[in-house]
RNA sequence: GGAGGGGUACCAAAGCGGUCAAAUGGGGCGGGCUGUAAACCCGUUGACUUCGGUCUUCGAAAGUUCGAAUCUUUCCCCCUCCA
């Protein structure tokens, strides 16, 4: 393997298992080449989780490649079977456009989409696949898949062996994927397709398709599932999932999440999810020995690479006032509340449910009693407490639930 | 289509007429220790509450009973084996 591409896949960590590493090296060395890589639009946002493949894509371009961004419209409708326990909700054909609308956003602000050779191309694949035509489909691609084959797959073995059941819908996820190969393989010259590790059956579906349908050569490659050091899933937090549309989670609590990455995954983390030279890395772990002051590094570059520079200073300017010096910072996650209804006196626990800084008002009382609940830094013991004007310092209140989780309030 | 097993809180899993808002584990949340880490320890984990209680929950509906997650009937769903 010579290739820079893929020499950088490697020593960063990206690379898992390929079709034929070697092939693919000579090629990347001769020719700029497209890849794709399919997403799940079932949410109006993609959380960390997914930050992995876009990390490769965006590598790719960096290396003068070109990313083809599968927007999975058609594929959304079926619902992928792998790693799922059960049956997801079937969306309609309205919300999943909906949904890649959003996503899409996010792809621009991390992909480079000023570069004329290297601009993300993006493809939904409900274009070809809404229009087929069974039998036609049956004859022309089912004959090239075998039960046999595809009853050993991972994605449906294990449904089964869990005795969990897996619907002729979902079994036919996979033949769709390698239909979708092979159609970007003969309309965007793709011949290369990305996934994460639990996707190698189906890429590895539709090299054999491209090959047995038009006898031509493609490459499947995978990156490794990504899984922390505590054992858990990256991407789906027990505090809900760290999404990637600002909307649904702002760069402030963006940058909380890397601020607060385990101590064993820094390292991995930089070379995953900077662009940070690994070299560099190496370099730096030798210098800086402070292991917080390393994670803040590694916030700033995550946060910059999906929000800016800008939001990255500020974020980091927001935990340094918060959390070192236990201020009251403006960039908080903002509560609004009328001056009038201070006025009147808002009851505490109300406010902190209708809010959702609580789950609900017995969770509030209990996190009062348990001494989690502060007023600008000063315990609230009094569940009965009302807010009043005088909790405010220029019309500004600082309200910290648990030790990570600080609000300010404001009047209007 | 036939035979059997099963559906319990966020998940897994006990309970099988009252003492059940439901054991236990995981997860979550709060506290302690610390470094906004890990590990560990403690508390907590349906909602509302004037803190006395009140209301809603064990697949769905109807019933038996003073009383049902627990018994009966019907229905829905899942799994295994056979065809």
């Amino acid at each position: 393997m010579k290739n820079k591409f893929l020499i950088e896949m490697q020593s960063r960590g990206y690379l898992n298992q390929c079709t034929d590493i070697d092939r693919l090296s000579e090629i990347c060395n001769k020719n700029s080449i497209s890849a794709y890589i399919g997403f799940d639009c079932t949410a109006s946002s993609l959380h960390v989780g997914s930050l992995l493949q876009i990390m490769i894509l965006k590598l790719m371009q960096k290396h003068g490649h070109r990313p083809i961004v599968l927007l999975g419209g058609g594929t959304t409708l079926i619902g992928d079977p792998s790693g799922k326990d059960s049956t997801r909700k079937m969306l309609e054909q309205k919300d999943i456009k909906k949904n890649i609308q959003s996503i899409k956003k996010v792809f621009n602000k991390i992909l480079d989409t000023s570069n004329k050779k290297t601009k993300p191309v993006f493809v939904n694949n409900a274009k070809w696949l809404t229009k087929l035509n069974y039998i036609n489909f049956l004859r022309d691609v089912g004959t090239h898949f075998t039960l046999n084959k595809m009853l050993t797959f991972d994605s449906v073995k294990l449904r089964l062996d869990r005795e969990q059941s897996l619907s002729y819908m979902e079994f036919n996820y996979m033949i769709l994927q390698a239909y979708d190969f092979y159609q970007l393989f003969k309309k965007n010259n793709c011949i290369l397709q990305i996934g994460g590790s639990d996707q190698w059956g189906n890429i590895v579906s539709g090299v054999d398709l491209i090959r047995r349908m038009i006898k031509k050569e493609s490459f499947g490659l995978t990156s490794p599932l990504i899984t922390l050091a505590s054992g858990s899933k990256m991407g789906k937090t027990e505090k809900g999932a760290i999404w990637l549309n600002e909307n649904l989670l702002s760069p402030y609590e963006y940058w909380q999440f890397w601020r607060n990455t385990d101590d064993r995954d820094v390292k991995r983390f930089f070379n995953f999810f900077t662009e940070i030279d690994p070299n560099e890395v190496d370099e730096l772990f030798k210098k800086e020995s402070n292991i917080n002051k390393l994670k803040v590094i590694l916030a700033n570059e995550a946060t910059k690479i999906l929000h800016g520079e800008n939001e990255s200073v500020k974020a980091e300017k927001t935990a340094k006032e918060t959390f070192e010096r236990k201020g009251i910072s403006q960039n908080l996650p903002e509560i609004k509340v009328l001056l009038k209804n201070i006025e009147k006196g808002i009851n505490l626990l109300d406010f902190l449910s209708n809010h959702k800084i609580t789950s609900s008002k017995s969770d509030a009382r209990r996190i009062i009693a348990s001494r989690g609940l502060k007023i600008n830094d000063v315990l609230v013991i009094n569940e009965k407490k009302e807010l009043i004007l005088n909790d405010f310092k220029k019309k500004f209140l600082k309200i910290s639930c648990g030790k990570k989780k600080h609000y300010i309030v404001k009047i209007i």
